[in-house]
DNA sequence: AGTTGTCGTAACAGTAATAGTTACATCGCT
DNA sequence: AGCGATGTAACTATTACTGTTACGACAACT
């Protein structure tokens, strides 16, 4: 489906923040979170910055500036950050309207988009059920 | 996320097809079909060729050729379909691997993983409650 | 006031997948 | 033998994500 990888270095970011204020430091920068994910600042940066829009980070600037939780762990969960990261639908429609004489061409519209309404929903309650501290604590769970 | 529309032109495919032999025809031709879709046959007999690969359909070659659905509508869901036409995962991992000297870097990829799993899975579900019967039920009900 | 370190963002290249198109060999019926 | 459709290769176009460089904006510090 040409998958990417948006949700997963949303959630590293978001986890790496955390666990950082935790260690009692103020605010982390992209630059760390992006040697942690083997990515560029950049990539983090873009990233943040549509979670910052999405109220669950915040933003400093000037020397000493960096990135910190505008909520806690708890309080948010994946689908949050799905929303805040992936705009677009999982399955798309035809590109081209498909012909309206035709019976199947008529119909196939409405009755796929309904379809996949239902799935995108129930899609939505899977990620719902996991909050970010959820994942932080998967991760420190998992052995070395 | 980029989403294609490969599910949404096989069902369309399978369900022209099956409505077309409810009318008494042997077989449907890619032309036929993309026509109907408003997309090139090619593109049809590419993913008609992956549902043949899966024990959807079947084609003859020579005069008179064209696909047929190798079963009945009634036992094919869309996860067949998607299971043929959609080879990879949903949601992707790090492009390069995170660094796994630091915690987050080493535990992320198996909490996300197990987390990826799970929503397929219920993916999966749905996609299996619904028969490409019900498909064509459904575009045929819609009103003109 | 100047220096410094980081964000914010534009701009562009690289990669990959889907989709559309042309072309043609192959097959099997008549 | 001729015909009509599949099967498939090859190429282009489009799109999205990712990576990278560059630089202005900003705020703290000396």
């Amino acid at each position: 489906m040409s998958a990417n990888s948006r949700l997963t270095i949303a959630a590293h970011a978001l986890a790496w923040i955390g666990l950082y204020q935790r260690q009692g430091h103020e605010v982390a920068t992209s630059e760390q979170i992006a040697a942690s994910a083997s990515t560029n600042p950049v990539v983090i940066r873009r990233l943040l910055g549509d979670l910052r829009r999405a109220g669950l980070v915040e933003s400093r600037r000037g020397v000493g500036a960096g990135w910190s939780l505008a909520r806690d762990l708890e309080s948010m969960t994946l689908l949050d950050v799905y929303e805040a990261v992936e705009p677009g639908p999982l399955f798309a429609l035809h590109r081209a309207a498909p012909d309206p004489g035709c019976v199947v061409g008529h119909g196939i519209q409405p009755a796929m988009q309904r379809i996949y309404d239902v799935i995108e929903e129930k899609l939505r309650c899977e990620l719902a059920r996991v909050t970010l501290k959820d994942v932080l604590q998967d991760v420190l769970a998992v052995p070395r």
